[in-house]
DNA sequence: ACTCATAACTAACGTTTGTTAGACAAAAAT
DNA sequence: ATTTTTGTCTAACAAACGTTAGTTATGAGT
């Protein structure tokens, strides 16, 4: 367990414990008792700070979405240019999965068995995010400094890779957010920025 | 349904039905009443088929398994450049993924379930099918066609990007398989491979 | 007509699931 | 000192789970 535990609530207790297992073992084959047992109470006890299972599920998936959503809001207000707002835009994202790797697993991978009406909300707030990078990609086309690739394409590419972080990073290996970050960014300009190549093997 | 539904065994049939239904609901969230109402038959006659639920899971992630590995082999054996074998290679992995979306889509993302004896198995198949790639980015260094990254990192790029497809790929859409690994290579290769830039924006 | 394999059925099993009700203990507030 | 709040407990619920047993229907080969 990492610090800091103690000092939250202890709703907030659980949602972690739970993030972890759901984390470990999926949020479907992980039951209320073994939330429990982590936390070395009965699974009945856990009904006094929480309404249900699909509670702890939604507030880590709407509490991470409100962390990436407000994040990319900020890029947007400060940066200028479309390659530092999209370098700036990776490195924020990067740093919110990195900074809690059990909830942003749980966001990432179990969001779909949130309950039908929460479902559909997360999933406008997952387009509306979606959408502000789309947003950067195209500003960076008109601005002449991206290639004129398909924009929808670009992006999914982007989040392709800031997202599978979280099947190998570890708090403890030898690259951080920062470094992380960087060599992402450098990878997708690769296939972004506008070059002139002077590649030997280079086919148009 | 697609086509040659029958025409395929019974258990064939199950399989098929079932990587349609844990791949919408996941593998724990999907009943065996699930698939046996989804074939309208009672779940009992599954057992007829089937030893048991996971059984099916076994046999698609094991058999995607070995159509990606049997992919690669084939590819290593013919292709003699480096580019050209990544190029093959990520044609090969995305072919195979649009080819049957719902069973790529189970062995992506519900592995996991399968039972501790099948798992670690799968585990081996999967480093091993990664680390053939990893082997065509080194012969790419060494042949000094690809810039000198971390080619940990750039394999898992790779992988994140082919596999990404399966969010997002539908049959009847613009794109098809050669199309979408084309531009997969192109992204891919912009961060690989060795080039001048003459970008009025470049910092070394 | 009889056999045999195939594929389905009904009924039920023991377990696990999420959840509720109501009692009890300790600490905090009055 | 007593009420209130907070956190936990035991016990149990109905529903759903994977699976088994034993039976019946169908069609092909003899």
């Amino acid at each position: 367990m990492s610090i800091n535990f103690e000092g939250l609530s202890r709703k907030e207790q659980i949602v972690v414990v739970a993030a972890q297992l759901f984390r470990q073992k999926g949020y479907e084959a992980s039951s209320m008792r073994d939330i429990a047992s982590a936390m070395r109470i009965e699974a009945a006890s856990l009904y006094h700070h929480i309404k249900s299972k699909d509670e702890i599920l939604e507030m880590i998936c709407f509490g991470m979405a409100q962390k990436f959503i407000s994040a990319i809001g900020e890029v947007n207000d400060i940066y200028f240019n479309a390659e530092e707002r999209l370098r700036e835009a990776i490195y924020q994202h990067v740093k919110i999965i990195t900074d809690d790797m059990d909830k942003s697993a749980v966001f990432l991978k179990e969001w779909r068995s949130l309950p039908a009406a929460s479902l559909q909300e997360f999933m406008r707030l997952r387009n509306n995010y979606e959408h502000e990078f789309t947003a950067i990609v195209e500003n960076g086309i008109q601005e002449d400094i991206f290639e004129h690739v398909d924009k929808k394409f670009a992006v999914l590419s982007i989040l392709s890779s800031v997202n599978w972080i979280n099947e190998w990073y570890h708090p403890d290996g030898k690259m951080q957010a920062k470094e992380i970050a960087s060599h992402i960014s450098d990878f997708v300009m690769g296939g972004l920025r506008k070059k002139l190549i002077t590649d030997y093997n280079y086919k148009p």
